[in-house]
DNA sequence: GCAGGATAGGAAAACCTTTTCCTGTTTTCC
DNA sequence: GGAAAACAGGAAAAGGTTTTCCTATCCTGC
């Protein structure tokens, strides 16, 4: 009974399956030489034949095409990288351990780095400078051909130490230096988007509870709907922002104050869809219909929270695949040597759900 | 006009600073040659010094070591995988799209492959399998050292197809076939800790409302957290399990049902965390007080659901860091010829907020 | 019949590191 | 003082692919 080995085999040169690692009777994989001697030719011409170059013949082409179907050849990175100098190989830098705005840069990059095969490698720095400093020096050991730095939040950051040797973008939280390159949400567009539609459906007393007056989210969604009411000749219920935290209860306790403050209030614009959660549910508690009585506005589009809010929110949503997809798109500019700088924005969208709707 | 061609050009040698990609004047980073011209010594006897193999003089040895640091020279990867067969490179194929389970998976992961200087490629297949197929062969191509397979769900998955070609570790949700390595939650255990929770603490008409009876982890905790009460000589309040959706709208039906059935109930043990913020909501607005009259226990931990309830979730974590931990290093262990097989269980862990605090 | 061009494909270098083998040189011991 | 051993480090091959250069063949036109 062969093949019932115990598995050891480490055996790394000698017998002709030489690859230590994938032990498994999994042939070690095709090599150029080996299609090029099925189909009778020198390795260089195969080299040629599959991709494109030189001179051949037709049947000499075909000839080589079909040995390499055969053999399930496919060519090794590792020899390609060391000519070409590249890795086809982009790190994903980000601070957000939760994945909640990274993961879906992520899929937007990906699916912009896919069709040039491009895989990405990630890295979670965990909000923390050592280890986003290590994580750095082991992408360039590993010569990636760029890197997109993301994380949860939008304020600007200082550039990446050591991006200097390779193209980086920044998605979502845009570099402080002006020489880089970043793509970020067009967060005063979001929060004027979701100002219109509350006073487009006739809305007049509209208040806004939001996160840390620290943070840049706030604090430019804040600005921004405030401009906008004023340009309908409107103002803050409450006279005021309400800053706080970015948690439901906040909203809970926001929205109380709201009410104290304005009774008349018909209409809260929230920093994001934690605190409009908590908004809601307050408000339904303390008699207050939503919509009716008061629309509510969220900011994020964070689908389980919105969806799972009574009544359902309506939100602004960052659009970050999107940004993801830009992103890497710079970034496929930048390792073509296409370089450009500066901040690049990315419209916002409305997703109306019940909770605004009159 | 030479030199202005539409962009061909691939040029590799030639010029000194050959790597086309980053163009930036960021040097090339320095070869194995170039630290052994500075050191004076043979490039093979520098190889040695900096891997402290063959006989060489402590000061010669210094000597290239000086000269290593002062290029801060790196090993060009691409090279050394080319002759060791190894990438130092596994590939992470997720099924899970929001992150919500796969994140923190891969963060153990991490933890556990990051000493061994290995990277992971991260693969979202959005659960298509033709996506699952795509992403099994661009890995494969790329020579990775093997791949764990992870998603967010808990129920068993056919083998990866290919994955014979390469050590392979599902993680979560465990391989159909037992002939691979799987490391798990442990489902049974964690519903246990759940129902020994509430009856230590004296609840006696305990309720179970959880997710579609198809999915392997509603089935799991229900029958599980059924056997715990029969030992306890107890029965489900209700006597049946109130299978629905994974979502806080069922809980707060699904509350309502278990009200009407059995007045008398005074804990519920819920098969995920919305499903226990949504019977939160539903008892809080029905007059019933948690946890003093009716104690709830979630699953999950997802933090922000269970700290955002009212009141706080007690609820079971899946130590998915932990999962995602040993199921790397059942991959190294693969990796390195060191082969096993079956299914490992990890422990869960209960977590007690004040939903269940009498 | 032959010069010269077009064609087809082979040979070899280059990429960078590791490892093996080998050659000098120094030391040790009798 | 000389033989053998120990030591230090160089030379070269290997690994897989791409590209450049070169040779051999086949035409074309005279």
């Amino acid at each position: 009974m062969p093949g019932n080995l115990p598995q050891r085999r480490t055996v790394p040169g000698k017998q002709p399956g030489r690859r230590s690692a994938a032990a498994r009777p999994g042939t070690a994989p095709a090599t150029l030489g080996e299609v090029a001697a099925l189909a009778g030719v020198a390795a260089g011409t195969a080299s040629k034949a599959l991709n494109g170059r030189g001179r051949l013949r037709p049947e000499t082409r075909q000839r080589v095409l079909a040995a390499a179907k055969e053999l399930n050849f496919h060519p090794n990175p590792l020899a390609q990288g060391l000519l070409s100098g590249r890795t086809w190989t982009v790190g994903l830098i980000t601070t957000d351990s939760i994945g909640r705005f990274s993961i879906p840069v992520l899929l937007g990059a990906e699916d912009a780095l896919g069709p040039e095969q491009i895989s990405v490698l990630l890295c979670d720095s965990r909000g923390d400078a050592i280890r986003e400093q290590h994580y750095v020096r082991t992408l360039l050991a590993r010569r990636i051909d760029g890197i997109i730095v993301t994380g949860r939040r939008t304020d600007p950051r200082p550039p990446l130490a050591g991006s200097a040797q390779v193209p980086t973008v920044y998605a979502l939280g845009p570099s402080t230096d002006p020489r880089d390159v970043s793509v970020v949400a067009d967060e005063p567009g979001g929060a004027r988007l979701a100002v219109s539609h509350l006073v487009d459906s006739g809305r007049t007393r509209i208040a806004h509870i939001t996160g840390p007056a620290h943070h840049h989210a706030a604090a430019v969604r804040a600005d921004h709907a405030g401009r906008r009411l004023t340009e309908s000749g409107l103002e803050l219920s409450g006279g005021r922002v309400y800053y706080g935290e970015w948690t439901e209860l906040w909203g809970r306790h926001a929205a109380g104050q709201v009410l104290r403050a304005d009774p008349g209030c018909d209409a809260i614009f929230c920093g994001n869809d934690l605190i409009a959660r908590g908004a809601a549910d307050a408000l339904r508690e303390a008699g207050v219909r939503v919509p009716e009585d008061v629309a509510l506005v969220g900011y994020d589009n964070w689908e389980v929270m919105a969806t799972g809010s009574r009544p359902a929110l309506t939100t602004v949503d960052l659009s970050l695949a999107e940004i993801g997809r830009i992103a890497a798109l710079r970034l496929l500019d930048a390792i073509a040597n296409r370089p450009a700088s500066g901040v690049e924005t990315v419209p916002c969208r409305l997703v109306v759900r019940q909770s605004s709707i009159a």
